[in-house]
RNA sequence: GGAGGAGUGGCCGAGCGGCUGAAGGCAACGGUUUUGAAAACCGUCGUACGGGAGACCGUACCGGGGGUUCGAAUCCCUCCUCCUCCGCCA
């Protein structure tokens, strides 16, 4: 921080004297036209005036030299501000965004602070089996298969594993056009300057699949397109806000997770998400209500789903770069004793806008960075290991879940094949 | 992947190496007129950074980056994007 103020004042103090010497420049240059250009007016009225062609181009021979020593002085100094807006640049991009006032301070996740739970959590009366336990022996996830195509935290769902995972997908996708989110269909594959314009990048580099011979990146989230979908645009007061949902595959590379969350659905390389994006006005009051309704949303989705949940407002250090408030929805499930992250509802002020230069004009024409905010709907298959692991019965069936039954063909019990 | 063509302000569209931050049009905004509206007419109408209490002043920006030049929207190189034709392909 301290270096970036020190950086700051010699890009600027720079900066004053290069506008100096392109000003004497532009002077000395216009001069030179008069004496040198026939086709100027002042050029052919010198002319008139009795002056010789000679004498004219002696005087532009005189400012050439003054204007030859400022070139150079321009490019001595240009040297000097290259490294400077490097590293201004690369600094400015590791600055986060200060939490929001109401923010719990905290060191990590065990700092965060429980708002509410729903739902009840279910109490087995026989030796419940976990979601890996059971998906194998229902025939409807094959954990060793993934792993033998895809390697470490790979899957693979089959069967009823499939529909149901489409299921919950189309489920949350349809409760969100119910909603009036615009369904959107968008790339995964982007550009390495949207992965920095949502601020995944440069922190985050290391989490994403990169494809290096094309400078792009597979993305984490459905956040980063439709968060830089207006991008680089103006967009008028009158459209905001805009409300989008969009379907699609999740790449993490989970580093630094080695030996985490091995089991099972849980921590993987490539599930699919629901999510949902509000862009909308420079209003701080505007911005924490869509932040309640984004999370309002994906809690109607839980109790469609009926899976007991609890939210959390995220501490302080648990915050990404440009989150300035995040609440998290944990559910229970009953193989880890204990409720785990299923969504994430995050607010972000300008900090994406300004970085993609997302803007709007506000009624008085002026030009704003607009608000960005974003939460999971639903993400799967991790939000099956709940599904799975609290509808299970005695026999080792699965009870689909009554608003899941519409698409899996009316389907209400997931059985073994005999 | 190969061969051509093109990228200029919110949009469309001129643009000669200097007087071009950029004609003209549309849209928008303010005004005159009108019972109201339309039309007509007049005016305003890019962004960022720096300086100033301020009216303002300076600098940069014509897809991105680099170069030639005293001077580049204009010339050269390179990358990106779009369009057309050919090839390949869910």
């Amino acid at each position: 921080m301290d270096r970036l103020l020190e950086v700051d004042c010699a890009r600027i103090a720079l900066q004053q004297q290069l506008e100096a010497l392109a000003t004497r420049a532009r002077e000395g240059g216009e001069k030179i036209a008069l004496y040198r250009n026939p086709k100027s007016d002042s050029y052919k009225r010198a002319i008139e005036g009795g002056s010789s062609k000679g004498d004219l181009a002696d005087k532009a021979k005189e400012i050439q030299g003054d204007l030859n020593a400022c070139k150079m002085e321009r490019k001595e100094l240009e040297e000097q501000e290259k490294p400077i807006l490097e590293e201004f640049d690369s600094l400015m991009l590791l600055i986060p965004q200060p939490a929001d006032p109401d923010v719990v301070v905290g060191k990590d996740d065990a700092d965060n602070v429980e708002i509410r739970k729903v739902g009840t959590v279910r109490e087995f009366d026989f030796e419940p089996k976990d979601h890996v336990q059971l998906g194998t022996d229902l025939g409807i996830v094959d954990l060793e298969r993934g792993v033998k195509l895809g390697g470490t935290r790979n899957y693979v769902l089959k069967g009823d594993g499939a529909l149901l995972h489409q299921a919950v997908i189309r489920l949350a996708f349809d409760m969100m056009i119910e909603r009036s989110f615009t369904p959107m269909f968008v790339p995964v594959l982007v550009r390495e300057e949207i992965m920095y314009g949502t601020g995944y990048f440069p922190v985050g580099r290391d989490q994403a699949y990169l494809c290096e011979r094309d400078e792009k990146s597979l993305v984490g989230t459905a956040e980063v397109p439709l968060t830089a979908y207006r991008s680089d645009e103006i967009l008028s007061a009158g459209e905001l806000p805009l409300k989008m949902v969009a379907m699609s595959g999740c790449f993490r590379r989970e580093a630094g997770a080695a030996g985490k969350d091995t089991h099972g659905l849980y921590r993987i390389h490539y599930f699919e998400k629901v999510e949902q994006v509000i862009i909308c006005a420079n209003d701080t009051e505007l911005s924490k209500e869509f932040h309640q309704e984004i999370l309002a949303n994906s809690e109607a989705v839980m109790q469609a789903l009926e899976l007991p949940y609890r939210v959390v407002n995220v501490c302080s250090g648990d915050l990404g770069q440009g989150q300035v408030q995040k609440f998290d929805i944990e559910t229970w499930m009953p193989s880890r004793k204990s409720y785990g992250e299923t969504h994430s509802a995050s607010r972000f002020y300008e900090f994406q806008a300004r970085r993609l230069k997302l803007r709007y004009r506000d009624q008085n024409k002026k030009m704003r960075f607009c608000h960005t905010l974003n939460n999971t709907v639903i993400a799967s298959p991790r939000v099956l290991i709940p599904i799975l692991e609290l509808n299970q019965n005695r026999d080792g069936s699965v009870s689909v879940p009554s608003a899941l039954r519409k698409y899996m063909g009316g389907k209400e019990l997931i059985e073994p094949k005999a």
